[in-house]
DNA sequence: TGTACATCAGTGAACGCGCGTTCACTGATGTAC
DNA sequence: TGTACATCAGTGAACGCGCGTTCACTGATGTAC
């Protein structure tokens, strides 16, 4: 194969974006080759440098991409439940699951880029904007904040101890502190 | 130099685990080469596998440091303040400062091995025992593991966004959620 | 206490390997006419 | 619509580099007598 149409180049490089994405958060930046990203959809690792400047900004469009998806996932939920209070408390359950813990690649961004962000200052600006939004969409202003860092770390502290009765635990704490006062059970 | 005395080899050896833990804490583990922690003791490569057998052993070691030094820093917290529920409201606004943010290296293990140790399994034991006698300290049963996750959360989001406005306002929302209720101020 | 020698902490060069990035090349796509 | 050719997405080999680890060597330490 060599030269594809410009709508399967762009089809590619978005794929790539997903692919590095969901890589980065399994198993962090550092952890993650430019090759093993290429080989996750099908192509070489030369083809790379023609869609992306560097690893660097790969990392930063796999940020957006990431928060792209956990704001239509939060959307989502508003949709599904009866009052945006409803789907703050489902998110909390969810959030907080083994499933979530499990699935990092498929994860919260905040929890899964955090660590990798902390160290790197050029990959903070989509990490800003993402963790304002999601802030946002738990609550307005400063319970939002402080929701979204109880859930955070709650799902960095289960999925360090994975593997330990402790994990769940954490989890089950955490949900139970993180939901809305006088919330109800629901499935 | 070739040769040292069996105390200056076991000093040498304790000086190695103390600058990983530091610099495992600043940087990631895998952003941190056997070479780097050497030097940083003013030592060369070589002598490494004389005291450890592996990069990841160090790794064990330098967590059980960071989360021994911690558990003596939260006994001087009881000491120094009267009673356990204002040494945990310390806790809290020391933790959540910027001075503990700029610091990942003299901070919390919890927050600085986290995002590493949730990666890789094989570091988890340590980390496990670690969080255990942390959130213990904080308050029996599941508060604490609660309250030690909104620490640390907050703490990593405002590491992930220091730079910006936004970390500051993570600080001050987490510190204000996390002391203890009827909590009144102090310097 | 003094001597002879075995031990072994630390040195520094070397190993194979995988990394991010570059580049000459390929050949289907896209375009000018 | 058909032809000629320039473009450029993707290939695959190569680059210099730093990694974790190994190893022959050094010479002061520690010990046996």
């Amino acid at each position: 194969m060599s030269r594809v149409s410009q709508a399967e180049a762009q089809a590619n490089r978005e794929r790539v974006v997903e692919a590095a994405s969901r890589l980065f958060r399994e198993r962090g930046v550092a952890n993650v080759s430019v090759v093993d990203v290429m080989q996750a959809v099908g192509l070489t690792q030369g083809g790379f440098y023609k869609q992306f400047a560097s690893k660097d900004a790969l990392v930063a469009e796999a940020e957006a991409k990431g928060f792209a998806d956990m704001l239509q996932y939060l959307a989502a939920l508003d949709a599904e439940f009866d009052g945006h209070d409803a789907a703050v408390s489902a998110l909390c359950d969810r959030y907080l699951s083994t499933d979530h813990r499990d699935s990092p690649g498929a994860g919260c961004p905040a929890a899964g880029f955090g660590g990798d962000v902390a160290r790197e200052p050029e990959w903070r600006a989509p990490y800003v904007a993402g963790v304002r939004d999601m802030a946002g969409w738990v609550a307005p202003g400063k319970a939002g904040l402080a929701g979204l860092a109880t859930l955070v770390g709650g799902m960095l502290l289960a999925r360090a101890t994975a593997g330990s009765p402790l994990s769940e635990e954490i989890l089950e704490a955490v949900r139970e502190a993180a939901k809305p006062a006088g919330d109800v059970p629901h499935g």
